[in-house]
DNA sequence: TGCCGTGATCTGTGATCACAGTTAGAGTTG
DNA sequence: CAACTCTAACTGTGATCACAGATCACGGCA
């Protein structure tokens, strides 16, 4: 191996794969919101918008299904899950307990790199949601961003892509009806329960950081319940 | 609806995919470790064996990479992950805070059919590894059978695929071991643990089940990380 | 007017082909 | 005899074609 030094500063070029793409467009989609439960997708229809064959579409879907991000129906559909109100209590108390024990790991764990891009996510959140205007999309990415900057701080990889795809379940019910009903944002919960964890976590305290994770989803969980939007879920 | 009686009685045929038969035969092959860590896994191979065309392969071995179950190195191979030893320390910690939750949970939440299934699945384990000549392959099948009985009586779907998932990804390092080192089982803890998570269970002690699963857990991964058999791992 | 067959058009699933990149081994050269 | 080169056989990825089944609207019969 002679080889001209410069050539060692470069780094593998990232080959992402078409289908990768595809999987990450579409997951993107489910977690914020933008495909609403019941609603049917197409894989050509889906390969016609990115411009690609059905292939990397077909291998997508098939990951997002594996994950019950998406499900085919028995006729042969692909739809975003119609979610029963004891599936979404089901999926709200698993949240509760994993991703209340990932922020009780990150409160114990945490380092100083973890505690800045912890600290900036909840300043920016807290920031985009007392605007006068506040950007919907952007509040949800935000929102986004803080949970995983707190449960990143755990150092568990494999607890980290299990949240991910909880939060895949979740995205198209809680988003979407963020989306629709603004005001519990304004109301400013969810703020008041970043900062409790925020807190806790630079604080070290990992039972404040599990209660404030579960206030967190708990509320917005008890708010889309009260709403009753999952009843149509049978409907269809 | 005028319907002949007699056609109430037919139930739907289960229409499986060819894709759906492929994932689950590659993740029996998993779970119970006879793909060993490293071993390659070539798409044609698999499906001149299975007997099909390579397209259910594709989506079934997709599905595991997504899973983490499989990985594509950076040559286009696909094949079992190595596993670090920090790597298996960090599944074996989310295992025993996720597992010892479902215990915990299945000890509040059983009801009469549950205990039957765990009690039934706890005695056959506890026969066939007492036996003269254990069946191996057999009491790697009845602990999984033991351990998702437990855990589907916390009556959470979502938390029982979770587990699967985990399993998945540990099956590979603790199956293919204890197919190599039989003395863990005739030494009996693992049957002592399940004994004890059996009775909590009964008994509704939720943090009785939780040590015991925690136990088994930790019991068989600390004698993995002690026989220094991931350390290899980094040399491929 | 109400119901049922029927065909065009959609769906996902599976097979086959094409391709670029990698690997391994045979053959050659020093 | 060792090392290098080149080729042939593989790898996964993507596109295209073929097919069975589902949907839905149209048209004819009762």
């Amino acid at each position: 191996m002679n080889l001209p030094v410069a050539l060692n500063l470069v780094e593998p070029l990232d080959r992402q794969t078409l289908g990768e793409r595809a999987y990450a467009k579409l997951a993107d989609l489910l977690i914020s919101g933008r495909l609403a439960p019941g609603e049917k997708l197409s894989l050509r229809a889906a390969a016609d918008v990115l411009g690609v064959s059905i292939m990397p579409v077909r291998e997508a879907v098939s990951r997002l299904i594996a994950d019950k991000a998406l499900e085919v129906t028995p006729n042969r559909a692909v739809r975003v899950p119609l979610m029963s109100a004891a599936q979404f209590r089901d999926l709200t108390k698993v949240r509760i307990a994993i991703e209340g024990h990932a922020a009780a790991q990150a409160a114990e764990h945490r380092d100083k790199g973890d505690l800045v891009s912890i600290v900036s996510a909840e300043k920016a959140m807290r920031a985009e949601s007392e605007a006068l205007t506040p950007d919907l999309p952007r509040a949800v990415e935000l929102n986004k961003t803080f949970h995983f900057a707190v449960y990143e701080a755990a150092h568990s990889p494999i607890l980290v892509e299990i949240i991910r795809a909880l939060w895949l379940k979740a995205g198209p019910v809680i988003n979407l009806d963020l989306r629709a009903n603004p005001e519990r944002l304004a109301k400013g919960d969810a703020i008041r329960f970043h900062a409790d964890v925020r807190k806790a976590i630079v604080a070290g305290n990992a039972a404040a950081a599990l209660a404030g994770i579960e206030a967190d989803i708990s509320g917005a969980a008890d708010f889309i319940l009260s709403r009753g939007g999952l009843a149509r879920a049978f409907s269809g």
